[in-house]
DNA sequence: GTCTATAAGCCGATAGAC
DNA sequence: GTCTATCGGCTTATAGAC
């Protein structure tokens, strides 16, 4: 494959993403995500303004491929809404017991930038989240339950709950609980 | 008041509270720590043997307060549980318009310490969040509620999710629909 | 126990060549 | 568009005086 521009860019922001999902953005230097592309700084700056916008780049980089892993992940199972929406949280159960584990990229994004509200960044995330939203609701619509956007809302915020609360506790079994009780209100107990 | 080592030690202690908590553990130098608590930088390493041991302390120090506040906002409402329940929520949604709300300080710091599962740190975040819901499941037993535990974890996953959504959407709003959430499942609504 | 001074290295960002 | 080289400043932590 040629080394031309895009692709070059595309490196270095794979080389991000890696990095700061990794270890946090502000303990990632411009320099290590440089040495990981195989590219110099002075290339990144070329590519990219300041490392805020490359930090944007990154979560931007991962609203599209995560959300359609959820919409993968309920489409290939079978049976009512809140087993489907269960096994979203089963699989995030599965994944947060690899070593590599480190939650959700978005949140993290915005605890270690809550200092600046209007970080670029931050509004990535929140578009992401709110894709996630809107997309549960359509889902909710669409299998005849009452009260989409209420529980929509919900199973976000179990969903959210969730990834803080086995990052703090390393314990997978808060996405357990979440995926039953997102289940129970969406009719899975009746 | 004399200056004796045990004042000392809790003045450069309220100064990483406040500064750490504003601005985020990363992003705060230990010269700043010390400046604003009016010591030198040789002084706080007379007390503290590290950053980490100061984060350690900081989040240590933040233990007993807030849980303590959870109580008040419990004890001061009246009604059946539920009601006692979504008014925490409820305070949580007005502490997070204040300007100056960054979220929870235990999830922000697990968020930017999550490549040190074993940090200290991140060990008294989830001493704290475990001891708040063991709080709640007591006062869901002693309210006479069937599946206390299970409540309680159901509680915790709605609060800690409202903490991360508001403080990516900069959106009470989330606390609202979570106390609602939260009341429902403790029979508000029956 | 608190001070002044500084080590030793990493940070984001830039200059100028080709 | 990518390179070599480097700036000025900030970082955690320590040495030695009193």
């Amino acid at each position: 494959m040629p080394r031309n521009a895009a692709n070059t860019r595309k490196t270095i922001v794979d080389a991000a993403v890696s990095l700061f999902y990794a270890e946090g953005i502000r303990r990632v230097s411009v320099d290590a995500v440089a040495e990981k592309a195989g590219v110099t700084k002075r290339t990144l700056y070329y590519h990219f303004r300041s490392k805020d916008d490359l930090i944007a780049t990154y979560l931007e980089s991962r609203d599209l491929p995560n959300l359609q892993t959820f919409r993968r992940w309920f489409e290939e199972t079978d049976g009512p809404l809140a087993a489907k929406v269960e096994a979203i949280f089963s699989h995030l159960a599965r994944a947060s017991r690899h070593p590599k584990w480190r939650g959700c990229g978005f949140l993290r994004t915005a605890a270690e930038l809550a200092n600046m509200p209007g970080h670029p960044a931050v509004k990535a995330g929140s578009a992401h989240k709110k894709r996630v939203e809107g997309w549960l609701a359509d889902e909710i619509v669409a299998a005849g339950v009452a009260n989409a956007q209420d529980k929509a809302r919900q199973v976000v915020l179990l969903m959210d709950g969730a990834f803080s609360l086995v990052l703090v506790h390393r314990d997978p079994a808060y996405f357990e609980a979440a995926g039953a009780a997102a289940a129970s209100l969406l009719g899975g107990d009746g």
